[in-house]
DNA sequence: ACGATCAACTGGTCTGACCAGTCGCCTGGT
DNA sequence: ACCAGGCGACTGGTCAGACCAGTTGATCGT
């Protein structure tokens, strides 16, 4: 046992919590331990008002807090009551896409972040996978490579959405593979950020010439990284997504945050 | 021009948007921008029904919102109305945090990411840090020694307030010289978390004995890492970072566990 | 000059109401 | 027998008005 010193009695100053504050924890504890998963429903309002005997405006507080947390979706009319979402990242694009756009930080952060995760979860991936893995990747890409050859021909329109698709699936499967889901999961938040905050600022040049353009470069890219992982070279896989991220937006950044960008680089 | 093509018009669904969500967003581009800047005031709830002209529910809401997404404070009585906090890194450790405590397999991935940010701190800061920098890091080394060899001598009890306050202002000046907020605080977010999740469920054997103990392997590692980045040695500041957090857990890892944390180790 | 008092606020909560959707049932026509 | 349509009985979103407890600053009595 040891005795408090005088005037260091570790008493906590008591803050006043809000009921609607309690109720929010309720449901989200509830949420999170696993009970109600994704995909449940929430009692209507006036039957949690009964449940919880509060008034519906505290209710309602609760709610909006869980669903400005993306843990719920409520719906008017939906005789079920509000959806449970469980955990998703987006809450995490969303204040990383804050914290970028403030004087905390900025996008050269967000993209030097995105280096390194995206990087590590290569370098992971590539001491990990498996074969089954491999397998998958190399699909994927071959998708993708007849995608950009059809965009290329000119005689259709780019099919972007099948792209994007093949390459969202690719950062799946290399997530999956790397065996760090959490680390997978904030390099899509801070793609979804950077997607949010450069793409719409900067002046993106993205015509329709260049889409079958950046898809036969983003192929290229997939099927080094491929090659990388079969080879379990981990250093060379993480620099390669290093590299690339920084050649895409190399251009757009100030002469200072490239350095810095740079410095991130191997 | 391109048309679209039958069956892809590129028609969005309409969603209504809510009224508490406009001025929410009305609120919060305020604030982002500038307008409004930290510890400003927002006028009284019944003023901004006012404004908006909307009822007072939906400018709680609004609020509510707000308010959980840290932007904003407020308080019971307070005649100045709600207090504008600015942009906080708090959101984004919630949000690490139910992400880590839903989509986890273990405790392994929080220790590997961690590993990860740290390392990459570490690399950054080697290539970026300022003599300036070095001398303040040197600085709470030091600090940190005297309080280890004070508790090794017995005859008081550990000080591990002041310790752990400059443990902690040593990992913010190597976020400040990394040059990269972000990274920082997503590590000091996991860290958080680890200690939640960790700390809680492992048999903690952290005897008052082993306090001094713990005190003088940190203190050495500290050391190590100021030596690294002092001769601007990324690579190898990077590897002190992962070894001693892998060193730290892995006593308490399953094998299977242990063999995906060595994954990460350099 | 100063301390107690009080009135005018504040945010937090509750109640009750209305609206526009949504869904399930039930009925009427075929 | 079947299906379309309508009719309720719900849902969440919003509003209005009230009360409470707490804060604050001016006011008043000493």
């Amino acid at each position: 046992m040891s005795v408090d010193p005088p005037g260091r009695t570790g008493f906590q100053p008591v803050r006043p919590v809000r009921a609607y504050q309690r109720v929010a924890e309720q449901i989200e504890e509830r949420i999170l331990a696993g009970h109600l998963p994704p995909g449940s429903r929430l009692p209507a309002e006036r039957e949690l008002v009964r449940q919880f005997e509060v008034g519906r405006s505290t209710i309602r507080e609760a709610l909006r807090v869980l669903q400005s947390a993306g843990l719920i979706r409520s719906r008017p009319g939906d005789p079920l009551g509000a959806e449970v979402l469980g955990v998703s990242p987006d809450t995490l694009s969303h204040a990383l896409g804050r914290l970028a756009r403030s004087h905390l930080s900025g996008p050269a952060e967000l993209i030097q972040f995105r280096m390194v995760l995206d990087a590590e979860s290569y370098r992971l991936a590539a001491r990990l996978h498996t074969d089954d893995d491999l397998r998958r990747l190399t699909e994927l890409v071959d998708r993708m490579a007849d995608c950009a050859q059809a965009a290329g021909s000119g005689n259709t329109p780019p099919d972007t959405h099948t792209f994007s698709q093949a390459d969202a699936g690719f950062h799946r499967v290399v997530a999956e593979a790397s065996g760090n889901a959490l680390l997978a999961l904030c390099a899509r938040a801070v793609h979804d950020a950077v997607v949010d905050a450069i793409e719409s600022t900067l002046q993106h040049a993205r015509d329709e010439g260049g889409a079958a353009d950046r898809m036969h470069r983003s192929t290229r890219h997939h099927r080094l990284v491929v090659e990388a992982l079969g080879s379990r070279d981990g250093a060379r896989a993480a620099r390669l997504g290093r590299q690339a991220l920084f050649d895409s937006y190399s251009p757009h950044m100030s002469p200072q945050d490239l350095t810095r960008l740079r410095a991130a680089l191997d």
